[in-house]
RNA sequence: GGGCGGUUAGCUCAGUUGGCAGAGCGUCUGUCUUACACACAGAAGGUCACUGGUUCGAGCCCGGUACCGCCCA
C-alpha cells in the first residue's frame, strides 16, 4: 500500500492527466435518455476578440462549481459551451490588424475580409476553448455552439422573418447613433457618455422683421446649419410674443419658425433652444410632432454635407470653428460659457458618437417587453441578488425601438432583398429566386448585418436546435440558471428574456445568477492602461487551476466585486498543498483498509463504540454536509467554500488528524485502529467529494490514490447529510478539551517553554470535568505535551514554579519549575485578571438590569449568569496566584 | 436629477431570522516535533463612518448626515 508521494501537490501534470480522462470518459456529457431530473446551463459565449480575463475565469468557475455539485447529486446536467461572433468587436480586431499591414477592408472587398475574419475567428476560439479546459470545465463539448453556425443563423433568420411578418420589425429613417470611425449605426446602449469640458455658445438669431433677436445656447455650434426651428417652452411667460413668429438663421439665411413645446427646458441657457432635428435625439422628437424638415448636415464620414452650404466638406470640428469665427465676425455670439457635459463615445472604438438620420432596421420592443416584465414580476425569473430585478425593471419600462441593423461586413446578413428591377423588398426565411411583384430575377441581399445581440438574444433555444422542435429542446429549455455579469443585463438578459418569452412561450432560465466583477486586490478595475491586468492562464501556470478557483468561489459574495490578490491565491494554493498532505498521511497509515461505505460507518456507529473524536468529526462532517448544500442552493459560494476550508484544515487537520495518529499509527488495539482508519478515510473521502465542485483536480487525484469505489470522483454521489449522526455531546465534549489544551499551550508558549519538554499538570475540576479528562487523558497527554496529569482538590501554588491558567473543564497548574519567569507570569495573569475583570463588569450590569431580566428570553439570561459565574471562578483562582507571586 | 451598493483589524473583505465581532494576507514570538516550513504552536491588533431612534439588548432594524463607487437620464 506504500506509495512515494511528493512532499508537495505539483498541479501541471494532474491537472492535463484527469481532464483528458474526464472527456474521455464521457463525463462531461448530457444524456438525452435519463431519468434522472434535470439541470442546464447555457455558458454565456465569449466573444472571439481575443483571449479571456479574470472575469471570464470567475464566471466560469462559478458555472463548473454548480454543475459539478449538481452532476454529484444525481442530475442530468447540460452545460452548453460557445462563442460569440461579436460582430464590432471582432470586425475592430481585424481592422486594426490589417491596418498593421497599411491595409483596410475595402482593399479586400467583402468576401476576402469575411475569409479573413473566419480565420481570426478559428484561432481565437481555440485559444479560448483551450483555456476553458484549463480551468477544468465539465462543459458537454459535444454541443459547442458558435453564433454565425448555420444552425443558429437559421434561427436568426426565422426570428427576423416571424418579427418582421407579425410587424415588429420595420425599417425606416430615423435618428440612430453613428460611429464614423466603425462607419455603423449602433445601439443606445453601445454609447457610452463620458463627461467633457466644452463651452457652452450663446447665438444670436435675428427675429425676422423686427429688431429683436434671440439667444440661443447649444453646445455644438456646427449644428446650427442644420436648425429648421427654434423652441420655447409653451408657458414660459418671458417668450409668449414669440411664438409662431419667424427668425433668419444666421449664415445659412434661413427662415424658421419659433416653435412652443414642452420638451424645452426652461431653466437651460435663455430658455430659447435651436432645434436640429438632423442630429439630436430631442430635437428629432420634436421635428416629428411640429412636421419640421430634417436636414442631414454632417455625413456617415463625419464630414459636413451639402446641406452646409459653404461648410461643406469640412470635418465636424473644423467645422465647429469655423461656424464659431464667422458668427463672432457678424457679432451673433452673445457670450461663450466653460461648460461641462456628456459627450457619447463609440464603446468599442471610443471615437465621438454623431447622431444623424439614417435608414435603418428597428425592433419594436414595447411588445416584447411587457411579458418579460411579467414574467420577473411573478418570479418566473429571479434574480440573484434581487435587488438587479430592479436594474432590470428601470430599464424595460422605458425601454427604446432597437435599431439592429450594423453596417458591418462581420455577422448575419439580414435576410432581405431588393429588385433591381422594380425596388420591391422581400424578407424571406431563404434567398428568393426571383421577385414576386415583378418577376424579375435580379435581386440583391441587404448589406446590413444584424447587431450581434440579435442573435446572442436566441442563445438559450437556437443552441438547441430551434426552430426545430428537438427533443434537445424540450428536455433542457428552459434553462435551470445564468450566470453573468451585471453590465450586460440590458444588452444580454433582458433580450434573451424578451426572445425566449416570444418564441418559446416560456423564460429562459429561471434564475439570473450575477457574478461581480474581478478587480485587483486593491479594489481597483483591471486595466491595461494600470497595468494591473492578471492574466488568469498564467497563475494557473504558476499557482494551478484549483487554486486559482478556489479563490475565486470563496470570494464570490452575490452582489460584489472581488478584489483578487496574489497573495491570498498563495493561501489557498496552501490549502491545496495541505488537503494534498492530509491525503498522503492517511495514504500512507491506512494498512489494509479499503472503501469505507456509509453502512459500514453507520454500523460503527450503532455499535456504540465509536470514540469521541470520531463520533465529533462526522458530527461536523454532517453538519458541514448541510452548510455546503443549502449554501450553493442560495448561491453563497463564498460561504460554501469557506466552510469547507474551515472544517478541513482546522478542523480535521488541526484536531481531528492530530487526534487519531496514536491510533492509525499505534499498533496496541487493532480494533480500535481498525475504527480509526475506517472513520478518518470515510471523513477524507466525504471531503474529497464536498471539495470536489471547487477544486476538482487535486480532489480527484487524492481520491483516485486512496481506496474508493467507483471509477472517478466526479460522478460519485455527493454526500448526504444525516441527522442521526450528529451528537452534540461530542461536538460539547471537544470544544471543552480544545479549550483547555489550548490554555496549555498559551501558559507553555509565554512561559517561552521548550515545544519539546513534557511537564507535569495538576488539575482541578469537577466530578463531571474529571470524568472527561480522565477518558481523554491520553489526548492531554499527547497534544499538550505532558508527561503526568494529576488531579488535586486545589492548586496551592506552593514554591511558585507553576504557571497557572483556567478553562471551562478545569483549573490547572503547569509544572514548569526553573523555567517560570516570575515577571513574565506575572503580567501574564495581570493581562487575564483585567480581562475577565471587564467581563465581569459588562455581565454584571447586564443581568443587573430588571428589564432584561425580565424580557430577555430565558436561554440567553442563562448563558449569561453561567458565564458570569465562570468568570468570577476563573478571577478568583488567577487573583490567588498572582498575590502569591507578587509575595514570593 | 433618479436609482443601487459601500464605509467592520495594518491591507482586502465575510458577518441572512438582533443575543460572547470573524477570515485570508501582513505583523510579533517560538519550533524543520516522521503528512505538510505552501507547515505547526502561540500572541498582538476593533469607538463596526457619524448621528438620532426602536429594543431588555443593534455591526445587523428604522430616520438623518458625510464620504466613496456604480447604473440610468
Amino acid at each position: 500500500m506504500e506509495r512515494q508521494l511528493a512532499k508537495a501537490y505539483e498541479p501541471a501534470e494532474v491537472e492535463s492527466k484527469w481532464y483528458r480522462f474526464w472527456e474521455e470518459h464521457g463525463y462531461f456529457r448530457a444524456d438525452l435518455g435519463s431519468a434522472k431530473p434535470r439541470y442546464s446551463i447555457v455558458l454565456p459565449p465569449p466573444n472571439v476578440t481575443g483571449s479571456l480575463h479574470m472575469g471570464h475565469a470567475l464566471n466560469i468557475t462559478l458555472h463548473d462549481v454548480l454543475v459539478r455539485w449538481k452532476r454529484m447529486k444525481g442530475f442530468d446536467v447540460l452545460w452548453l459551451p460557445g462563442t460569440d461572433h461579436a460582430g464590432i468587436a471582432t470586425q475592430n480586431v481585424v481592422e486594426r490588424r490589417l491596418a498593421g499591414q497599411g491595409l483596410h477592408r475595402t482593399d479586400l472587398g467583402r468576401e476576402k475580409f469575411e475569409a479573413v475574419v473566419w480565420d481570426w475567428k478559428e484561432q481565437a476560439e481555440n485559444n479560448i476553448l483551450t483555456q476553458i479546459r484549463r480551468l477544468g470545465c465539465s462543459c458537454d463539448w459535444s454541443r459547442k455552439r458558435f453564433t454565425l453556425d448555420e444552425g443558429l443563423s437559421r434561427a436568426v433568420r426565422e426570428v427576423f422573418v416571424r418579427l418582421y411578418e407579425d410587424g415588429l420589425i420595420y425599417r425606416g429613417e430615423y435618428l440612430v447613433n453613428w460611429c464614423p470611425r466603425c462607419s455603423t449605426a449602433i445601439s443606445d446602449l453601445e454609447v457610452n457618455y463620458e463627461p467633457a469640458q466644452g463651452h457652452l455658445w450663446y447665438l444670436r438669431y435675428p427675429v425676422k422683421d423686427s429688431d429683436e433677436s434671440v439667444v440661443v445656447a447649444t453646445t455644438r455650434p456646427e449644428t446650427m446649419l442644420g436648425d429648421t426651428a427654434v423652441a420655447v417652452h409653451p408657458d414660459d411667460e418671458r417668450y409668449q410674443h414669440l411664438i409662431g413668429k419667424t427668425v433668419v438663421l444666421p449664415l445659412m439665411n434661413r427662415e424658421i419658425p419659433v416653435i412652443a413645446d414642452a420638451f424645452v427646458e426652461r431653466e437651460f441657457g435663455t430658455g430659447v433652444v435651436k432645434v436640429t432635428p438632423g442630429h439630436d435625439p430631442n430635437d428629432f422628437e420634436a421635428g416629428l410632432r411640429h412636421s419640421l424638415p430634417i436636414l442631414k448636415v454632417i455625413g456617415e464620414d463625419a464630414r459636413m454635407t451639402a446641406h452646409a452650404g459653404q461648410y461643406a466638406g469640412l470635418e465636424r470640428r473644423e467645422a465647429r470653428k469655423r461656424v464659431v469665427a464667422d458668427l463672432e465676425q457678424q457679432g451673433l455670439v452673445a457670450k461663450r460659457e466653460n461648460y461641462s457635459h456628456n459627450v457619447g463615445h463609440c464603446q468599442r472604438c471610443d471615437t465621438v458618437i454623431e447622431p444623424l438620420v439614417s435608414r435603418q432596421w428597428f425592433v419594436k420592443v414595447k411588445p416584447l417587453a411587457e411579458p418579460a416584465i411579467k414574467a420577473v414580476e411573478r418570479q418566473g425569473t429571479s434574480f440573484v441578488p434581487d435587488n438587479y430585478a430592479r436594474v432590470y425593471f428601470e430599464w424595460m419600462n422605458n425601454i427604446h425601438d432597437w435599431c439592429i441593423s450594423r453596417q458591418l461586413w462581420w455577422g448575419h446578413r439580414i435576410p432581405a432583398w431588393y429588385c433591381n428591377a422594380c425596388a420591391e423588398m422581400i424578407v424571406a426565411r431563404q434567398a428568393p429566386v426571383s421577385c414576386p411583384k415583378c418577376g424579375k430575377t435580379e435581386l440583391r441581399q441587404e448589406s446590413d448585418v444584424l447587431d450581434t445581440w440579435f442573435s446572442s438574444a436566441l442563445w438559450p433555444f437556437s443552441t438547441l436546435g430551434w426552430p426545430e422542435q428537438t427533443a434537445e429542446l424540450k428536455t433542457y429549455y428552459p434553462t435551470s440558471v445564468l450566470v453573468t455579469g451585471f453590465d450586460i443585463i440590458f444588452f444580454w438578459v433582458a433580450r434573451m428574456m424578451m426572445m425566449g418569452l416570444r418564441f418559446m412561450g416560456d423564460v429562459p432560465f429561471k434564475t439570473v445568477y450575477i457574478n461581480g466583477l474581478v478587480r485587483d486586490e486593491h479594489g481597483q478595475k483591471m486595466s491595461k492602461s494600470r497595468g494591473n491586468i492578471i492574466d488568469p492562464l498564467q497563475i494557473i501556470d504558476q499557482y494551478g487551476t484549483d487554486a486559482v478557483r478556489f479563490t475565486l468561489a470563496v470570494m464570490a459574495v452575490p452582489g460584489t466585486d472581488i478584489p483578487f490578490s496574489i497573495s491570498r491565491m498563495a493561501g489557498y494554493r496552501a490549502f491545496c498543498n495541505k488537503i494534498w498532505n492530509a491525503g498522503r498521511f492517511l495514504l500512507l497509515n491506512l494498512g489494509e483498509t479499503g472503501p469505507v461505505s456509509v453502512e459500514q460507518v453507520n454500523q460503527l456507529w450503532e455499535s456504540g463504540k465509536l470514540e469521541l473524536e470520531h463520533r465529533w468529526i462526522l458530527g461536523r462532517l454532517q453538519q458541514v454536509i448541510a452548510a455546503c448544500n443549502e449554501n450553493l442552493e442560495k448561491y453563497r459560494f463564498h460561504e460554501a467554500s469557506n466552510e469547507l476550508y474551515h472544517f478541513f484544515w482546522h478542523e480535521f487537520c488541526d484536531w481531528y488528524i492530530e487526534l487519531v495518529k496514536p491510533a492509525i499509527t499505534g499498533n496496541r488495539d487493532e480494533e480500535a485502529q481498525a475504527r480509526a482508519r475506517a472513520v478518518a478515510l470515510y471523513t477524507l473521502d466525504a471531503s474529497l467529494k464536498l471539495l470536489h465542485p471547487f477544486i476538482p483536480y487535486i480532489t480527484e487525484e487524492i481520491w483516485q490514490l486512496c481506496p474508493h469505489d467507483g471509477p472517478s470522483l466526479m460522478v460519485s454521489a455527493f454526500p448526504e447529510g444525516r441527522a442521526d449522526w450528529i451528537d452534540t455531546d461530542s461536538f460539547r465534549e471537544i470544544e471543552q478539551l480544545q479549550e483547555l489544551i489550548t490554555a496549555v499551550r498559551t501558559a507553555r508558549a509565554e512561559n517561552n517553554i521548550d515545544p519539546r519538554r513534557r511537564l507535569a499538570l495538576r488539575l482541578v475540576s469537577s466530578a463531571e470535568g474529571t470524568r472527561t479528562i480522565e477518558n481523554q487523558r491520553a489526548m492531554l497527554l499527547n497534544l499538550a505535551q505532558l508527561k503526568d496529569i494529576e488531579f488535586v482538590p486545589q492548586l496551592d501554588g506552593k514554591g511558585a514554579k507553576t504557571a497557572h491558567g483556567v478553562a471551562k473543564l478545569a483549573e490547572f497548574a503547569l509544572v514548569v519549575e526553573d523555567a517560570l519567569d516570575i515577571q513574565a507570569e506575572k503580567q501574564r495573569l495581570g493581562k487575564q485578571i483585567a480581562r475577565l475583570r471587564d467581563d465581569i463588569e459588562k455581565l454584571s450590569a447586564k443581568l443587573g438590569n430588571a428589564d432584561f431580566v425580565q424580557r430577555a428570553p430565558a436561554p440567553v439570561i442563562e448563558n449569561n449568569r453561567n458565564r458570569l459565574a465562570e468568570a468570577e471562578q476563573q478571577l478568583r483562582v488567577l487573583q490567588e496566584k498572582l498575590d502569591e507571586l507578587s509575595q514570593s
